[in-house]
DNA sequence: AGCGTCTAGTTTCATTAGTAACCAGTTTGC
DNA sequence: GCAAACTGGTTACTAATGAAACTAGACGCT
């Protein structure tokens, strides 16, 4: 009954080594890298501050505006564009949000239809919290890395995903 | 409040389609770019095959163990390790696969609990039919990238992945 | 104005993925 | 030999994702 969070612990699986096909399927190999790091990181992010990936990407762009007074908050679908998610992943990030007092909703002036998402003084407060665990955590990932290869390996992913852009 | 700016604005980053460091925050730029891929292929997948990735991927690990002549089959729990799925992903793509007549179970010999997951004959007809479409997706995907820019994304993944797993 | 089209956002519904409970067979230790 | 603990696999339940229908406001056209 009370078998507790650890995972048994699993061997190391043969294909740790590369062997076989499936282990040098880039897609594959991407997928589960992806996998691990989102898993490690909605872990931390929902411990601390009981936040999803989704939520924290809204507060992130949002807190990011704010930080470099850039304006005043986004509409939905700025916030869809900038998250690269789609917009009812949106529309509910923001309804959760805003339950919590973590965004407010601004009319919008010059549509009616929407409204501004703005961070709450707590919003940011707790912005100011996440913000250097995320950072801390990407450290803690990409610790064996260069800075050259960090930088590398970003653009790749960037290039890689323009370039599936362009397929689809 | 329009602009309280208390930086001079000069950096900020105006990426391709988001505001702010989101877009370079790498699990972001992980995550983006492996929906990206993993949609393109699923697609590819489900049109020409009906298959869906959970199911390629036995495939394809049972594929490629015939082609190596390494053995007969496995069992889920060496698909489960295999292919970085859980068992219950595992349990549904064989029921499927069996149900359509890719493959078939054999009794275990020496585990009564277990059976040995063997592709049939049409089952390695369409392996080898899907192979190499796989391998073309991920030619036109990484198109862009020289023989060892390949290399070094791969290697980065795997040391991604491995990282990550150590910190959970 | 009025009508058709388009877009922002929400709601509803179908799939999918993941967790927990469970069954059957195996191993361990006494 | 047999009970307890464990493992492979399935089933049942629940949360997360995505598509499609729908509402309301905006835009364009005559």
């Amino acid at each position: 009954m009370s078998r507790t969070l650890e995972k048994p612990d699993a061997e190391i699986p043969a294909n740790d080594d590369g062997v076989g096909q499936l282990s040098q399927f880039l897609p594959y190999q991407l997928s589960v890298a992806s996998n691990a790091v989102s898993a490690l990181i909605a872990e931390r992010y929902r411990n601390r501050f009981g936040l999803k990936i989704p939520e924290w990407r809204v507060m992130a762009v949002l807190g990011d505006l704010a930080d470099n007074g850039a304006g005043d908050g986004l509409t939905q679908r700025a916030l869809t564009d900038a998250t690269v998610m789609d917009k009812v992943a949106v529309s509910r990030a923001c309804k959760v949000l805003e339950n919590r007092g973590l965004i407010t909703r601004a009319p919008n002036a010059s549509d009616g239809r929407s409204h501004i998402m703005v961070l709450t003084k707590e919003g940011r407060d707790i912005h100011k919290e996440v913000l250097p665990l995320a950072l801390a955590t990407e450290g803690e990932i990409l610790a064996g890395f260069s800075a050259s290869e960090q930088k590398r390996l970003r653009t790749m992913l960037e290039k890689l995903r323009h370039k599936v852009e362009d397929l689809a």
